[in-house]
This record gives C-alpha cells, sequence and structure tokens, in this order.
DNA sequence: ACCTGAACACCGTTCAAGT
DNA sequence: ACCTGAACACCGTTCAAGT
C-alpha cells in the first residue's frame, strides 16, 4: 500500500493523501475497522505520522466528509426549484450510496467545515432563488433534514454486512418456522412485509424498493412545500 | 453506588438493574462515556461480572433502546388514525429527549429486539386501523422514518455538550466578527440564520424552535398522507 | 520539517480460577 | 450459580527523540 515514486522513494504524505486513504479504506473495510492505527499500517507509515496531517481522529472524519460532499454535483441551473431540489437530493444519495460509512459518520457528529456549511448555503440558495421567502426557506430545510443529505433512517434495514464475510441466511424451513412465529407475534409487521414481498416475488428480505421509498418521501415534501409556497405561508402569525 | 438491602448484603445483579445503570450513566455522561468498564465500576461490581447478564455491549445497547421503547404511550384509543400517530410520535420524541443518548444508539444499529418489533407492529397497526391499505401503510412507514422514533437529522445542531464541562462561548466583538465572515462566505445561510435570529430576539445561535420544526415537518408528511389515502393512492400501476 | 518508538491511559472480551 | 483476576489484542494520543 505504501506509494513510491519513480525512482523508488517514498511518496511524502500529505492531508489528502491521508484522507484519500481513510475513504478508501472505509469503504472496503467499514467504519468500525477505521483506526488511525490501521489506516497508519494501510499507507505503510507509523500511527504518529498521521497526526502531522490531521490533529485527531475528529479532523480525520470530518475530511471524509468533505471529499463526500465534493461528489455531490451542483445546482442544476435553469429547472426551476423544485427539480433542482430534488436532482442534488438525488446526488447527494448517489454519493452515500458509493459510500456506505458516510451516514453513520454525518448523523454522529456536528459538521461545520467550510465544505459542509459551503453545500447548504448553496442548498438554502436554490429555495430563495426559487422565490421562497427566508422564512419558508427556513422551516423548509428544517422538514428535509437528513433528506439534504440523502438519507432517512430505514425502517426495515438489514443487517451491516462485514467487508469480508458472506451473509449467511438459515435453511428454508427454519425460516418459514421464523416467519410464521412473526405473523402470530407482530401481525401488522407480518402483514406489511407479506404484501411488499408478495409484489416483487421474494419470499424472504422486506423486498423494498429503497429507491421508491425514498423518492417517495422526498416527493411527498417537495409537493407539501410546493403547496405552502403558493398560498404565501408564513410562521409569524 | 453499589447498592445494599437492609441487612448490609449485596443487592444480588440482575439483568434490570444493569441495564437500568447503563441507561442512568448515559443519560448522566454521555454516550461516548458508556464503556463496560466504567459501568461495572458505577454499579460496585467488576467488568466481568456484566457478562453473566448481557451476553456483550451491543446487547446491553439492545436492552436500553427497549428500556426506553417501554417509555412510549401507546396508541390513543378512538382519535383517528391522524390523531393517534401525531401523539405517539410526540411521545417517542419525548422519551428521546429525555435520554439524549437514545438517537445515536438508534441510528447506530439495527434495532430487532421483540420490544422494538412490538413497537413498530403496533403503530403499523395505527395506519390499518384507520382504513389505510397495507400498500400505503408501507410507503407510509418508509416516508416517516426516524420521524416514528421521535427524531429527525437536526439540521443546525447545537455541538454536544459533554455532562459537566460548561460550553463557554466566544466573546461578544470576536463573535460578531465570526458573524460578518460567515455572511461573507455563506451568504445563504447567513440570510437564514438572521432572519430566525431577529424573530425570537437572540442574536447568537440559530434561534429555531425545534418542537416547531418537529411539527412543521410531522405535519407536511401526516398530510400528505391523508391527501393520498383520500385519493385511494396505491404503487401497484 | 517530517517521521519514529516507547509509553500512557484507556477499550471489549476470553479464560481459568475462586466462592 | 455467580463473581473475580489476570491476560490478550486492541484503541487514541502524548512526549521526547531521531533524521
Amino acid at each position: 500500500m505504501v506509494q513510491h515514486s519513480k525512482d523508488g522513494q517514498r511518496v511524502r504524505l500529505n492531508r489528502d493523501r491521508v484522507l484519500q486513504a481513510a475513504v478508501a479504506l472505509a469503504d472496503k473495510t467499514g467504519i468500525e475497522a477505521l483506526s488511525m492505527r490501521r489506516l497508519a499500517q494501510d499507507i505503510g507509515v507509523v500511527p504518529m505520522a498521521l497526526y502531522k496531517h490531521v490533529a485527531n481522529k475528529d479532523e480525520l472524519l470530518d475530511g471524509m466528509v468533505d471529499l463526500l460532499v465534493a461528489e455531490i454535483d451542483p445546482p442544476a441551473p435553469d429547472v426551476g426549484w423544485k427539480a433542482a431540489v430534488r436532482l442534488r437530493v438525488l446526488s447527494a444519495r448517489n454519493a452515500l450510496l458509493r459510500h456506505p460509512w458516510a451516514r453513520q459518520v454525518l448523523e454522529s457528529r456536528i459538521n461545520r467545515t467550510p465544505a459542509v456549511l459551503g453545500y447548504m448555503d448553496s442548498f438554502i440558495g436554490m429555495f430563495l432563488a426559487g422565490g421562497f421567502s427566508v422564512d419558508l426557506t427556513h422551516h423548509v430545510m428544517h422538514a428535509l433534514g437528513s433528506r439534504m443529505w440523502g438519507f432517512t433512517q430505514e425502517l426495515f434495514q438489514e443487517p451491516v454486512t462485514r467487508a469480508g464475510e458472506p451473509a449467511l441466511s438459515p435453511p428454508a424451513e427454519a425460516m418459514a418456522a421464523m416467519l410464521e412465529q412473526m405473523a402470530a407475534l407482530y401481525p401488522n409487521v407480518a402483514q406489511v412485509a407479506m404484501a411488499s414481498a408478495h409484489d416483487d416475488g421474494s419470499v424472504v428480505g422486506p423486498g423494498c424498493d429503497d429507491q421508491f421509498e425514498f423518492e417517495f418521501a422526498l416527493d411527498l415534501l417537495l409537493d407539501g412545500f410546493e403547496r405552502l409556497h403558493a398560498q404565501a405561508w408564513s410562521s409569524r402569525p
């Protein structure tokens, strides 16, 4: 993993190399396996060498988020606020799908680096450019919440499969018995799960189309925003 | 912290005492400070004693979530689905405000203990009882997402103040200078922040009414659900 | 200026031994 | 049956020393 230049000399470590390596490692092994020591080992350097380029692990994580933010598309020009917001949120979502660690990192910390503030600023700008009042924009941003980052908490989330381990599932009969017991204990969960499983033909698993669910909620909110804007809604009485 | 019965004998440790102590410790010192070793010390027992009552730290966290779920009110009878859902989500939110660690714990793991599944089941039951199709209920649950747990990612979240440390803020002139710089770099953020600060008279801080923002988004979604239900919306073409 | 080694104060968890 | 002590394989980070 140590990078060498043509003449065999070590490439000098710098902040960007550290952050890129951290993202690559987190992508590959998951966020729990990302430690300063493991990262250093991956780069081919002693743990303490990292501390010349990031102050501590928190700053490392901030830097990783900054790299993620840079992957999100800028607002599309001339498509109207609604399409612009929609496209951008879906672009953020795509960035998140490429970096599964990002959701947890975004959720577990206050993110106020210049890159993050810049993203939020240009996000707010889409509503203002669409003629939204500052007041409505404020509340609408809150309503979007984590959707602005391309995620919401998933309801029927699958267990995180560590990179490497295969997700081994119990044999079919055991599965059927489990389902039966589930249906007895949690009839409503079962009903919803059955219905969506029937739709897409998968018997096990929730059989949800994540993308559909995400856009369903996103559009509900966007439609709500549109309605409020049309009626010149204000939070002030 | 060691509990003794009247005759001075040690009260026998059990799973519930461990979980209660864990919740109390997390409430008091924050989730980062909750370690098996620290918890054991708090209870007055050697670390390994805990492992007779919880398999590992993950199970401890699951158990803590179960205690939280038990604090959420059951569905209110005879008020209609919309009021029932609204009340329950706000009850979940209150439970979360009492236990600041819960949001992170809920977000960082798959929660599928019987207590959690029971909560989800009865939550789904509110929509079904309101005449929602299984299909619509399914998507509506996804749209609620983490709002079902009483939270969404807060946009302008304050830094977490560790229990104990005072939140010291820079002097007023430094603050003003910072705001000016902020406004130059992130004009849209500044505009939104200024407007809401003006509303409630606070100059520093975002000046958001969390409760208002939460209910704003919640009601947008609930209104959207109502509209879809009224028009017999289905995800199947 | 940048990297290193040794050390400190922590983790979660195992195992074999105590009562 | 329940608790203990010692040990293992990890953490993030400090400090003083090397080149």
